[in-house]
DNA sequence: GTCTATAGATTGATAGAC
DNA sequence: GTCTATCAATCTATAGAC
């Protein structure tokens, strides 16, 4: 066995995960269409070559990165849910942690909105992006005191999807008390 | 007097329509990006050379839309909301329109979130995005039986825009009934 | 598997005729 | 005020060296 045998085909998946991070980052500053090919490989420490030979061409890269993305953040959405004990402040870590993640990428919902308006003109994306919102509900569903989860989960995301997008343009139309009370009237549906 | 003198500056009047009316068509079907100078030019009708007269480069077009774009759409929303008496069809009406609009624009939620993204890129286009919001909750807000009519309308209008974005991507995710009971539930906030 | 170099197409924008 | 012609920049994608 090889010692620095790990160049062998580690380095291959190394440079699809550096490209996989440089494009969600790079797409939720500047936009699916203003991120170049040249530029997402410089932002993942690489040249074009690279890319057009990891994923074919720009499409591809888009793809691939919506099927990745697809599993990273559902998980996130209920971190902290089950951990406090009342719903209120469940309520409560659930809106915090959607306007504000824990780890900085308040620019998140950003690239949520490009993957969503590409996938509505891409086919090939569609369907992943569908189960990336039913596995964000079915997990949300999972965690939830209600009558019929899955419809309440649906409605948390959508309330959650609305007020962001409101407050994000206009930070005072929003303010934590009034997500609050809306997200505590959905739980009974 | 001349008789076919409109065509002092009615003309110029024409075509600044037919270039905000290319654009809101075009950039619904293929986004900001996707539209470029010349195929916004040609869907008017028109030249790139009169767009530039007109608004100077691609942003000023951009950002005379979003003006545009503000007081167009706003009206609609509570269009059949007075006409109907109990408040269960008032909301039925409500959301109908929403999700198929009269004139049978269903790309204009494409265009919403187009210009929201370019909003929150574009510091000149924030404050009109922030004021078409404003207009939109004040408008729903006065048609509203609730004791905080305005917040009420934000979420009311956040809900919608969430369901919708659902609901185009996977139409089975969310049904008319459960959007109904969503905005029934919010009512009381 | 990745990089360098480059081809071919498209973009936003300008200048001058009318 | 609008159109035609055109420039320079940028884009996606390919070919060949290593």
């Amino acid at each position: 066995m090889a010692k620095t045998q790990q160049t062998q085909q580690e380095r291959r998946a190394d440079t699809r995960q550096r490209l996989l991070t440089a494009a969600r980052d790079l797409i939720a500053e500047r936009g699916v269409a203003g991120a170049s090919v040249d530029a997402l490989a410089e932002a993942a420490q690489r040249t074009s070559g690279a890319l057009y030979a990891q994923f074919g061409n720009k499409d591809g890269l888009l793809l691939a990165l919506v099927d990745h993305w697809k599993d990273t953040t559902a998980n996130a959405i209920a971190a902290e849910f089950e951990a406090t004990p009342d719903i209120e402040r469940r309520l409560r870590a659930l809106w915090g942690n959607f306007v504000s993640p824990p780890d900085g990428a308040e620019a998140w919902v950003l690239l949520e909105h490009e993957l969503w308006l590409y996938a509505c003109r891409t086919a090939a994306a569609q369907a992943q992006v569908a189960d990336r919102y039913q596995t964000a509900r079915e997990q949300l569903a999972s965690a939830l005191p209600a009558a019929t989860p899955t419809a309440a989960a649906t409605l948390l995301i959508a309330l959650m999807i609305g007020l962001e997008m409101q407050r994000r343009i206009d930070p005072d139309a929003v303010s934590d008390e009034l997500a609050l009370a809306g997200l505590s009237a959905l739980l009974s549906c």
